[in-house]
DNA sequence: GTCTATACTTCGATAGAC
DNA sequence: GTCTATCGAAGTATAGAC
């Protein structure tokens, strides 16, 4: 999906995906679009009929994968503490094969959902679904503390995704010399963070593995 | 800031703010802002010139702001830590006496800082230059273990900013039924994002306070 | 400093031929 | 399914009177 694919609609999706996470809803425009999937502005019309369900249509596809992934992790096997490590892991990874799903998630949570059908919003929240599942059966099962599953969702998923979005004004703010941003690599970002979960979860004071 | 102040200019950059927060710089409309200050739009294009610089404007002013928060905490009196739970707390403070805050954070990483000029890009990374100050300090002190201050940065600030900013689109998520995300209030999330980070910091295993 | 009226541009969307 | 040409709405910005 990082490049246009064969069919219409798929190289359609691809380009908007690029489009919307560059520039927020309100900023694509559909003739960009259109040009960059090589497809003529009234054949995008014919498959997606507007801007908006071409938009839902984008993000209904991108939430039910990651749900579905995070999903995959949660029904696995392992311990609690190894699928939250694979859940951070796996969405950097998820991240890091469509480069454009962090940016698109933060517009859409300053948005509001503005855009979004209940079938939208309803694969949105399977994001947190996921994760909450998850860290709840490690508190059903003794081996995390007692946290709240949806502050966990926000701290396991929100540092992950807030950096790798952020990657672009990053670069920008070390090249004009205002902070240097560059010695922190997405690999040793995603075993921070997996440490710092594991400690905040842990049922005591003395953390699990190292 | 919340509501439109006396004077003019003043009026313009508050109702900018509510503007750009909910629908973003190309989502915003110039009319919209200048009803809402109940200024002529003329008047608005005499004060600021165009709607680039007045995004500009109130962007400088707000992340100047929110460093400047930060920064006393950091040079203020007490242990890293405290100065952590501090800055925690600092920020969602912030957050609550701008509301807009968070959404135009989050939309501006999205951007990648498309709009924003060098000094504004300076004041931006005033905040990520503050926290990691007392991050540093605290490892300097032996207070902290060895993490990246940036990876601190992003593992303290992102999930309250996100979940902030979140607050219209759990709430629809909610109404629609899609998940119940009502039963973690801003209060709650601050106290579990400290003992978070508490967690994360500690020297050894065992956290400090509890 | 303040207002009305409007110029100029861009963009989403469609008509209609093939 | 695919294309060219274009409409009509909406938006930023300014001219020019007071």
């Amino acid at each position: 999906m990082a490049r246009p694919a064969r069919v219409s609609p798929d190289a359609i999706l691809a380009a908007a995906a690029l489009e919307f996470a560059a520039r927020g809803f309100a900023g694509a425009r559909v003739d960009r679009i259109a040009r960059r999937a090589r497809v003529n502005k009234a054949m995008l019309y014919y498959h997606f009929n507007s801007k908006e369900r071409l938009y839902r249509t984008l993000l209904r596809q991108i939430f039910t994968r990651a749900a579905e992934r995070l999903r995959a992790i949660g029904a696995g096997s392992g311990t609690s503490a190894e699928k939250v490590d694979r859940a951070i892991a796996g969405m950097a990874d998820f991240i890091q094969e469509h480069s454009f799903f962090p940016a698109i998630m933060l517009r859409e949570v300053a948005e509001g959902g503005a855009h979004l059908d209940r079938g939208t919003l309803k694969a949105l929240a399977g994001v947190p679904r996921a994760i909450a599942a998850i860290v709840q059966a490690g508190v059903a099962a003794g081996d995390f503390r007692r946290v709240h599953p949806l502050f966990a969702y926000f701290s396991m998923l929100a540092p992950i995704v807030f950096y790798l979005a952020g990657t672009p004004i990053r670069k920008e703010i070390s090249h004009l010399r205002l902070m240097d941003m560059r010695s922190l690599s997405p690999g040793e970002f995603v075993r921070q963070a997996q440490e710092s979960a594991r400690r905040s979860l842990a049922r005591d004071a003395r953390h699990t593995g190292g």
